[in-house]
Parts: structure tokens; C-alpha cells; sequence
RNA sequence: GUAGGUAUAGCUCAGCUGGUUAGAGCGUCGGAUUGUGAUUCCGAAGGUCGUGGGUUCGAGCCCCAUUACUUACCCCA
């Protein structure tokens, strides 16, 4: 047998203790706001029928599905002019199970199966992997773990207040500062397609407006020139892209651009009651307090692709750092009407670890104590003293300290190479010496001092010691 | 799916217009130091140069194919 070179996945990735650790610090940070607010947790199966998967992400969706092999003789039911037809005829006979692509459809799924026992309006988060079949490239991987928040059943524009509590606060409580909450709204994006009169289509002018602060104006007119947008639409478009001033001046601009294009005819639905939801989440902020409206910005070109969402719609980007949204969601008037339970409003959105964990490691944001290690190692001299060490081992554990004896007697230079590397910080000494007189020796690795004490004395000694870490 | 780039030791990379036995740093292991690490010194192990073919007297280097990785686009967290 010849020798493989092993190898993962590509867009996957191992975690070594380390980065378990750092991990375990964002979803811990997310996970203690979520339920701050009032979320419940909640899993689902890492994989779904794919009757359940397809069609909600639109067909490129479905090309990044993972699909599932059917066990047994999987191709038992493909025929000769299935295989003729190509793919889209032989995958449904091979294929029944899929992996989650995101958490939002599976949340819907789970909705809709216990509607009877739910009771609205429902708050749920969820913390789990999801796994697309991209290319990956930078803050790009086919496995990532998401962190969703979600209430359905409820139109309350306070949840929408509150998810701009959430994101402020857990990413102030990881360290990061200078990052951008966008806000904006389906209705104001329709009300913009609107007063152009019916020229191109709605989904062509959001996807190319989302892109302007990447390919600039320039890039955006050509974009729409192709897509069939007449020069006199692209002004206006623009025109309306360029409102400026603060939140309240952005939607007094608003409000009379659209009042002149007539396109506030309903004052209930559309361009309407995107400002008023606007101003509304607005109010909702200062009335708690939120001190951080710099971080908040109505940002007219953001639109989030031609996903499900009708209402509010949130995006997240950290400013000076190379990386695309580490968080985004918004309000949707009908998730769980694909599954045959209309008319059910929702808003959630979710936070990235993984680019969140790259961020804070190109910040150098994340904190010493993110590192999980024993606080002390015991040496191993000889095979005599176990009598003594194992039992105060024993002691030591039974205390609440993380501690460990090195497995086996060798030379001591190796044991401390050991300590050192692993970031233990407290060795324990008990060599046929100490142990005559009953004492022990206690070295801190960190500052290379020594004490000697009555062996009787080392786990009052470092409790103190981990208490002062803290 | 589209377009580039890269592939040499466990890791990061040198390797001249094609020329004899492919190098360094870090890491690993051993020793200086049989009871003291992170800084010193000495030594050792470790590579069929991603894979297959071609050109050539001769290929790590040139050509073709292939695979993997990677960056950007599309799309997205």
C-alpha cells in the first residue's frame, strides 16, 4: 500500500484547540445576546429532503446544493434515456437528501411542521454549519457555521430596533469599532424602479445599484445601459442614489422625490411605508437610547440580491478591512408560504463567525484568555513518587483546577519544552528532594520564579493564583 | 460556470540563459547540561522537485495534458 497525502476538503477547514477556542468566544458572545433579546435556541438536521431545499435559493441556489447520495443501489431506478436527458433527470432518482444550505429555509420548514405548537410571535436563534458547493476564496468557504436570529409572527417594526441593538452590541462586545450597519428598505428600492415608469426590471435595477460602492457610478450606468435601462432612467436612478444628510434628511429627500415621481399614491404599502417603516425603527432607536447612530447608515444602494426579503433589510460591513458582510438580514412578508402556510411575517438575520473570526485575527482583536490549557503540569521524576503526585493530582481536579501530570518520567528539559508550548502556566515540581520534606515546588513558566511550599499548601496556592488571573 | 496565478523537505520559500551530488530559515529529533523551558552552541534525520507525456546529449527550469491549491468575476456569510 502505497503512502496517501492526506487532505480535507477544499473549503473546509480543521480547527486546532486554538481556534476551537477563539470560535467558542464569538458563538458564546452571540449566543449570551441572542438570548438576552429573548431568542430560544433551536437545531435542525444537517440535512433536509431536497424537496425541501430546491427552489428557495433560485436556480444558481440550487446548483450550490450539496446533494446527498441515496444509500443502498443508489442507481437502482436511473434508465438508459434518464442518463440521455443529462443531470436535472437522473438527480432526483439518485438524490433524495441534501445539506442545509442556510438556516432561514430549514427554520421556515420547522415553522410550518409545528404550527400547532408554536406560539407567535416566535423568537428563535440557531447556531449551526451550512455547506455550499461555491469556489472558495477569501472569507469564502463551502462549510461555515451561521448564527441566525428570527421572529415570526409579529410585523413590529421594534424587532427591527432591536436587531440593531444585536449587531451593535455583539460586535462592540468582540472589540470592533469601526463598522457600518446599513438599513434600508424593499419599498424605497421599488419606490425608485417605480418613478422610472416601467422601464427595465425591478430585480436587474437592484442587483446593479447594490454593486455601486464596488464598481462606481460608471460601472453601475453601463451595467443598466445593458440591462436595457434608457439614459433618462439611469439619471433619475442616480438622482435618487445620491440623497445625502442624515437618516431624517435622507427621508425628507425621499418622501418628496417620490412625491413628485407619484409613486406615494398608497400611503400604506410600497414607497410609503418603506420611509415610515424607516423613520419608525428610527424612533424605536432613540427611545432605547442607542448611542451609536454613526455606526447606523440608511445606505438608498443597499439591496441584498434578489433574495426573499419585503420589508427592512440590514447589512453589516467592517470598515478598512478587506471582507465582504460579516452580518446581514431583513423583514420577509412570506417565508413560509413555499410551504404552504402564507401570509406569516418574519424578520431575523444572521451573523458570519467565519468572517467575524477573520476579521478579529487581522485586528489582532481576540484576547489572551481565548486560549484553553491546564493551569498546571505536574513532573514526572520517577516511577516512586506517583504515591505522592497522583493523589494531590486527584485533589487538584476534584478542586476545579484543569491540571495534568506528564505521562511519562523523562528528562525534565523535555517537560518544561512541554509546559511551555502547550502555554501551561504553573509547573509542579515534587522530585525525590521536595518529597523528603514534605514540599513541593511551584515555578510560574510566565515569569520563571520558583516557590517552595508545604506540599499541603500548593491547591490553596492555585486557587489564589487562577482567581487572580481572572 | 468564466478568467488569471501557483505547485521544490513537516511549514515558508530560494534555485542564474537548461549542465555534474537540489539549498536556506523555521520546525522535528539527539547532544552540550543525568533537576529547569521560552535567548546560545554543535550534530542528525527529512525531497523519485504535484502527476503523465514530449523536446534535448542532458529538464526542478522549456512545451503539451492532467490534478490540486489559490485569486478575481458571478453569487454570497
Amino acid at each position: 500500500m502505497s503512502a496517501q497525502k492526506p487532505s480535507i476538503p477544499r473549503g473546509t477547514r480543521d480547527f486546532g484547540p486554538q481556534q476551537v477556542a477563539r470560535r467558542n468566544y464569538i458563538f458564546g458572545t452571540i449566543r449570551r445576546v441572542f438570548e438576552k433579546f429573548g431568542y430560544a435556541p433551536l437545531e435542525t438536521p444537517t440535512m433536509e429532503n431536497l424537496s425541501v431545499l430546491t427552489g428557495k435559493y433560485g436556480e444558481e441556489g440550487d446548483q450550490l446544493l450539496f446533494k446527498i447520495l441515496n444509500s443502498g443501489d443508489f442507481a437502482k431506478d436511473v434508465t438508459a434515456e434518464d442518463l440521455a436527458a443529462g443531470a436535472k433527470k437522473v438527480l432526483p432518482k439518485v438524490a433524495e437528501k441534501g445539506l442545509r444550505y442556510d438556516l432561514t429555509v430549514p427554520f421556515a420548514r420547522y415553522v410550518v411542521m409545528n404550527r400547532n405548537l408554536l406560539t407567535l410571535p416566535f423568537k428563535r436563534y440557531q447556531i449551526q454549519p451550512v455547506w455550499r458547493a461555491d469556489r472558495p476564496q477569501r472569507g469564502r468557504y463551502r462549510e461555515f457555521v451561521q448564527c441566525d436570529a428570527d421572529v415570526v409572527g409579529t410585523t413590529s417594526l421594534l424587532c427591527e430596533a432591536e436587531i440593531v441593538l444585536m449587531i451593535d452590541e455583539v460586535l462592540s462586545t468582540l472589540g470592533l469599532t469601526d463598522f457600518t450597519i446599513k438599513i434600508n428598505h424593499r419599498g424605497v428600492l421599488s419606490g425608485i424602479y417605480q418613478a422610472l415608469g416601467g422601464v427595465g426590471s425591478e430585480p436587474d435595477l437592484f442587483v446593479a445599484i447594490d454593486k455601486l460602492d464596488k464598481i462606481g457610478v460608471e460601472g453601475v450606468s453601463n451595467e443598466l445601459r445593458q440591462r436595457g435601462f434608457t439614459d433618462e432612467a439611469i439619471e433619475k436612478v442616480f438622482n435618487y442614489l445620491e440623497v445625502d444628510g442624515s437618516f431624517e434628511e435622507k427621508l425628507t429627500q425621499l418622501r418628496t422625490a417620490f412625491g413628485a415621481d407619484g409613486v406615494l399614491a398608497d400611503a400604506t404599502a410600497g414607497p410609503a411605508k418603506g420611509l415610515t417603516d424607516l423613520e419608525q425603527v428610527q424612533g424605536y432607536l432613540q427611545d432605547f437610547g442607542f448611542e451609536n447612530f454613526q455606526r447606523l447608515d440608511f445606505d438608498v444602494t443597499l439591496a441584498r440580491g434578489l433574495s426573499y426579503y419585503t420589508g427592512c433589510i440590514f447589512e453589516v460591513k467592517v470598515n478598512n478591512v478587506q471582507m465582504g458582510s460579516i452580518s446581514g438580514g431583513g423583514r420577509y412578508d412570506n417565508l413560509t408560504g413555499a410551504f404552504g402556510m402564507p401570509g406569516l411575517s418574519g424578520v431575523g438575520f444572521s451573523f458570519g463567525v467565519d468572517r467575524i473570526y477573520d476579521v478579529l485575527e487581522e485586528l489582532q482583536l481576540f484576547p489572551e484568555g481565548a486560549v484553553s490549557a491546564p493551569l498546571c503540569l505536574i513532573a514526572n521524576f520517577d516511577q516512586e513518587g506517583r504515591a505522592t503526585v497522583l493523589p494531590l493530582l486527584r485533589q487538584m481536579r476534584n478542586a476545579g483546577l484543569a491540571a495534568e501530570l506528564y505521562p511519562e518520567v523523562s528528562k525534565l528539559k523535555k517537560q518544561f519544552e512541554y509546559a511551555d508550548k502547550r502555554g501551561i502556566r504553573y509547573m509542579l515540581l515534587a522530585g525525590p528532594d521536595e518529597r523528603a520534606a514534605g514540599l513541593v515546588k511551584l515555578r510560574d513558566m510566565r515569569a520563571g520564579t520558583e516557590v517552595t511550599l508545604p506540599s499541603g499548601e500548593v491547591i490553596s496556592r492555585l486557587l489564589e493564583l487562577s482567581a487572580e488571573q481572572r
